[in-house]
DNA sequence: AATAATTTTTAGACAAATCTAAAAATTTGT
DNA sequence: ACAAATTTTTAGATTTGTCTAAAAATTATT
C-alpha cells in the first residue's frame, strides 16, 4: 500500500465514524484537500486492493481489511505521536505532522518494540485511543463540554479539533488533559459558556466549547 | 526534495568518498539497483535542483549545497539507527532498513530533539560517524583487519560491509564493536587471518577480515 | 413530473519516476 | 589510428497520483 493510499483508507475510516452508508466522494475529497475527481480514481484502486466495496455514485465502504489497515495506521500515528511528546518534549500542538509521516513507515517489528518502549500507552496526547496491536480500539467514554449541564463538572480528557491552532489557545486558557472544568453558567444568547478552571473563572465561546470533550463521573 | 532525490543524493555522497572525479552513470546505478536511462534522468533533476553539477558523459559531482544535504540525510539516518539499538533494542543488523525510510521524515525539530534524546551520540551502532547539525563529519581513524601486521593488535570500530548477513556473521563469531583482536598469524595461500578473541582462537576468511575495522592504540 | 441544483464520474492532460531499445559518445585494444 | 567494446544519453512507453472541464447520474425544488 502507498503512501497516498493509507491515508485514503485513514480518510475514510475516519468519515465512516457517524455514517452507515458509504461515504460520499465529495466528503473524502474535502478531508483530503483534492478533488472529487482524484477521489473516484483513488477508491477505485482500493476497490481493486480489496480495502473497500465501491459502487458508482454509492460512496466509499471500507472492508474487513480495509478497517483492520487503518487501525493499523492510527496505532502507528497515536503510538508516535505519544512517542514525540513524551520522550522527544514535543507540545500536543507539534506532533499531528510528524506522525502524518511517521505513520507510514512498513516495519511491524518497529511499532511493536515503540509500543513496549513506550509502555503500552492507551491514549494519545489528544486523548483518543491508541489501537492494541490486533486493531481493537476501546471507546472512551466522554462528553461535549457544550452539552453540559449548568453546575455539572467533569475531566478533561479529549479534544475534537486537534488543529496546532486550537490546541494552542487551549494552552493559552491553561486547559490541558486531566483538568477540572465546572459549567457555572450557560449564555442563551450565543451559547457560550462560563467556567470554573483551576479557581479562575473564564468564559468561553461556544466553538470552543463544543471542541472539548470531558469526561463525567 | 522527494525520497528518490535525497536518496540518489546520498548514493553519490558515498560513491564520491574515494572518487575526485565524477560519479559515473553506472556506479550510481548499480548502488541504487536501477537502469543507466534512469540515473541519467535523475542527475539532470537533481542538476536543475542546484545540488549536483553535471555535463554530459561527465558523471555527477555534489555541489556545496548537495553535500550539506547528504549529510543532513546522513546524520537521520545515523542516529535513528542508534534510537532504533540504543532505545528499542534492535540489534545492529536489523535497523538499516528501517533507518532507510525514517531518514526522510522531514522536520529538522525532530531530529535535534532526538539528538537531544539520546544524548549527543557521535558514533552510530555500525561504528560509523554522526554528522552534527551543522553536517561536519568527525574521520574515525581505522584500519582494515586485513592490514594489520602479525602479532599487533586493535579494538574493533567498524564495518565496511554492513548487510545483516555480514552482521549476523559477525554476531556468530562473538565479533563486535569494541573487542579487542589480536593478530596471530597470516596464511599466504589464502590470506586467511588467525585472530586471538577472548582468549579464544578462530580463523577468518581474508574476505571477512577486509571488511573488519580495527582502531590500533 | 419536470426542471434545477448538486454530486459523481469520465475523458484527457500532466509531472515524477521508472523501464526498454536504440543512438551517440567515449574508452580500450590492437 | 581505427575498430570493437563499453558507457552514456535519448526517445518513447508505463504507472501513480494528480488536475480541469465536461458529461452523466442523483437529489432537491417547484
Ligand atoms: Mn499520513
Ligand atoms: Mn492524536
Ligand atoms: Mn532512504
Ligand atoms: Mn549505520
Amino acid at each position: 500500500m502507498t503512501l497516498s493510499e493509507e491515508d485514503y483508507i485513514k480518510a475514510i475510516y475516519h468519515l465512516s465514524k457517524d455514517e452507515q452508508k458509504g461515504v460520499s466522494t465529495n466528503a473524502i475529497a474535502a478531508q483530503m484537500d483534492t478533488k472529487a475527481s482524484s477521489v473516484t480514481d483513488m477508491i477505485k484502486r482500493l476497490a481493486e486492493k480489496k480495502v473497500v466495496h465501491y459502487k458508482k455514485y454509492q460512496g466509499a465502504r471500507l472492508t474487513e481489511e480495509g478497517k483492520a489497515y487503518a487501525a493499523k495506521i492510527i496505532r502507528k500515528h497515536r503510538l508516535w505521536e505519544f512517542f514525540l511528546v513524551e520522550k522527544l518534549n514535543f507540545s500536543w500542538d507539534e506532533v499531528h505532522d510528524i506522525a502524518e509521516e511517521l505513520e507510514h513507515i512498513k516495519s511491524d517489528k518497529l511499532i511493536e518494540k515503540l509500543d513496549t518502549f513506550l509502555d503500552y500507552p492507551r491514549i494519545d496526547p489528544h486523548g483518543d485511543p491508541i489501537p492494541d496491536s490486533n486493531g481493537n480500539i476501546k471507546k472512551v467514554e466522554k462528553t461535549l463540554l457544550s452539552s453540559i449541564k449548568k453546575g455539572k463538572k467533569g475531566i478533561v480528557v479529549g479534544v475534537k479539533d486537534s488543529s496546532s491552532e486550537f490546541l494552542r489557545y487551549l494552552d493559552k486558557l491553561n486547559i490541558a488533559l486531566g483538568e477540572e472544568i465546572t459549567v457555572l453558567n450557560k449564555e442563551p444568547f450565543d451559547n457560550s459558556v462560563l467556567i470554573k478552571l483551576n479557581d479562575s473563572e473564564i468564559n468561553i465561546s461556544a466553538m470552543t466549547a463544543n471542541n472539548i470533550f470531558l469526561k463525567t463521573n
